[in-house]
Formats: structure tokens, C-alpha cells, sequence
DNA sequence: CAAAGTGAGTTCCAAAATGGAACTCATAAG
DNA sequence: CTTATGAGTTCCATTTTGGAACTCACTTTG
């Protein structure tokens, strides 16, 4: 086993860290998402290493989590766009700038925030529930059981189980 | 330049990745908030090496998301704790298991749900405004700078002005 | 009392990933 | 004819990783 297979996890945050967990996937789709869509605009702008970007490029696409247009032919040239689930990671991206806001910034050095544009109004996003609406804090859920069964470590099994006894 | 520098980057989702960005660190933190806190269950959850492992949890020491505390003394045994700042990333974990149950699972194939306490719903979470309450799907927010200046790459300085053209 | 088990690491090596500079190839611009 | 642009690829030295074995301080079992 050469790197480790997240992918074949039983496990959402496993298999979604399989596509975007490491230092530059989260960041290249941050510029796409911002219009900095070709190859060398990226690289410079994220200092990565060009033979690293080609190949994360390359399996964000395999991922289809962007999407390579050519611009041009001969020489054929292009722009990664994200697809509809590249774009869904922006909630993980927004989730992350809003950590970073909070907790890597003082106050008066955000570099950027983030406008809603149908209020107008600056947000730091907040996981809500859809269901009650109310705001949706880490410490307010309880993993359950999906259907999809468990063929989970002792480990996990163990902790699930005390998450439904009474002091959990 | 060893690793690259993110966490000198301005830009906050870069030093947020410099704190959770490989492929470890997010599920050590989702073992601890379950209730898997000691180093040989996390090792034998995740089945990470020992090595790496005992490298991780330092560093997530380091930058204050997990605390390291004793249960017993001679010889020395430590259980590992989100921090505040630790357990707030519980949010950029919440959106990364909503993404993989959406898009890397069957349906039926779903291993872990998350339910909200306080309702009982089980719940896909969403991200929501606090100013105006409505659902905020990624394509509705528009970064602009922030109080912190941009000293920013020609790349971002450009595509930021295209964003607040009239197509943008 | 000896042997085996538990828990939290550390040490060592081979294999894989990375940074960075130089190179390629096609075309456009001066 | 020289330089620039854009999207890569190639190569090498350095880092990081996986994995197995080892350590050290007890505790439990027989």
C-alpha cells in the first residue's frame, strides 16, 4: 500500500480528504473558483511547484471535480472550470475561510471576506439546520448509523456506542 | 523553501490548509471528537503509522486545536482533546461528510448520518446567512478585500477586479 | 516469580512525493 | 531573428511517508 487508501474508507470525511486532502487541491479550486482558471496564472500565483500542479490538475479532473476547456487549438490551450461538484466543495472552502478568519487573523487583517449577494451583507457562514433552521454547532450533532451498515473498526464501533448511552 | 509557506500566504484558507491540509490530520480530529482519544486506538482506527502519527498530534498541539492531557502517571498515559479552536473546526468537517455522503456514496450506501440533538432531524447541513437567514450556496457570495489590505498576486488583484465588473 | 499484555512512543530503512530549475514545443509579436 | 506566452515534461536532490521492529514502564495472568 503506497499511500494510504482513504478512498476505500467507510467513510465520508475519509474519502472526501481522498480528494482534497493536502496542501494545494483546497487551493487550486479557491482560484478557479475565483477566475484564475490556466496553468500558469495558478502557478504563479500559488507558487506551486509546476510539476505538482500539472499532476493535481490532472486528478482534480479525474476526481470531476473541475472540468479542462481548451480556449484555443494549435497551440491548444486551456481553462479548468469547477463542475457542479467542484462548486459543491466551495462549502468546505467557505467553512475553512471562515475558521481562518476566526482563528489565524486578528480582526483588522482578514484579507477578505465574504459578501452575500443577495443581502448584501458580510457573512461568516454558519451551518444551519435545514429542519429547525437553528444554527448548527459541531457539539449539537450525534453520528448515527447510516444505511450503508457498519464494517467499522472496534475502535469506531466502541465510541459510536457510547455516544448512545446516557452520559454521551 | 522546504514545504511550502502557507501559513505566511494572506490569504485564510491557505493557513487554515496549512493547519488541517493532509491526509491525516482531519480524521485525527474526527477519532478525537468521537470519543477516540488515546494513541493506539487512533493508530489502530485509522491504521496511519505510528510515526506519522505521533508527528500529527504534535503539531495539532502546536497550533492549539488538540490538547494533550494525562489520565494516568507512571508511567505516563495521555488522552488527546479538541480545543475550542480545535472543535471549531467541526464545521469544516461537517462539510466535508455532507459532500462525501452527497457525491461519494450510493444512497443506501451511506455509512455515518448526522443527526441534530436538539431536534432529532437527521440533517445534511447547510450553510445558511446570519444576516438574512437564507441558504448560502457558494455561487451567491462575492469575496471582497478585507481590512487586512491585499498585498495579493497580480493573479487575484486581477481576478478580484472582475468580480466587481458588471458581468463578474 | 516469570511471561505476556498494554500504551505511548522512537528508530531505522526503503519507497514515494515534493520543490525547483531547466527544457520542450507551438505560435505570436516586435 | 529574437523574445515572449502558455502548458506542460524531465531530472535531481531533499522531504515525507509507510511499516516493521524496538524501548520503557508498568499491569495482569498463570
Amino acid at each position: 500500500m503506497t499511500r494510504p487508501q482513504l478512498d476505500e474508507m467507510n467513510c465520508a470525511i475519509a474519502r472526501t480528504l481522498d480528494v482534497i486532502g493536502d496542501r494545494w487541491t483546497g487551493l487550486i479550486l479557491r482560484d478557479v473558483s475565483l477566475g484564475i482558471t490556466r496553468f500558469d496564472a495558478i502557478q504563479r500565483d500559488l507558487g506551486i511547484s509546476r510539476r505538482v500542479l500539472s499532476e493535481r490538475l490532472a486528478t482534480m479532473v479525474d476526481h470531476g471535480i473541475l472540468q479542462r476547456v481548451a480556449y484555443q487549438t494549435a497551440p491548444a490551450r486551456y481553462d479548468y472550470f469547477p463542475t457542479e461538484k467542484g462548486a459543491d466543495l466551495g462549502l468546505v472552502l467557505l467553512a475553512m475561510q471562515a475558521w481562518g478568519n476566526r482563528w489565524l487573523f486578528d480582526d483588522e487583517e482578514v484579507p477578505l471576506l465574504l459578501r452575500h449577494a443577495s443581502c448584501g451583507n458580510e457573512v461568516s457562514p454558519q451551518i444551519a439546520c435545514p429542519e429547525c433552521g437553528e444554527e448548527l454547532r459541531p457539539q449539537d450533532i450525534v453520528p448515527v448509523p447510516g444505511p450503508g451498515g457498519v464494517d467499522d473498526s472496534a475502535e469506531l464501533t466502541a465510541a459510536l456506542e457510547r455516544w448512545s448511552q446516557p452520559g454521551g
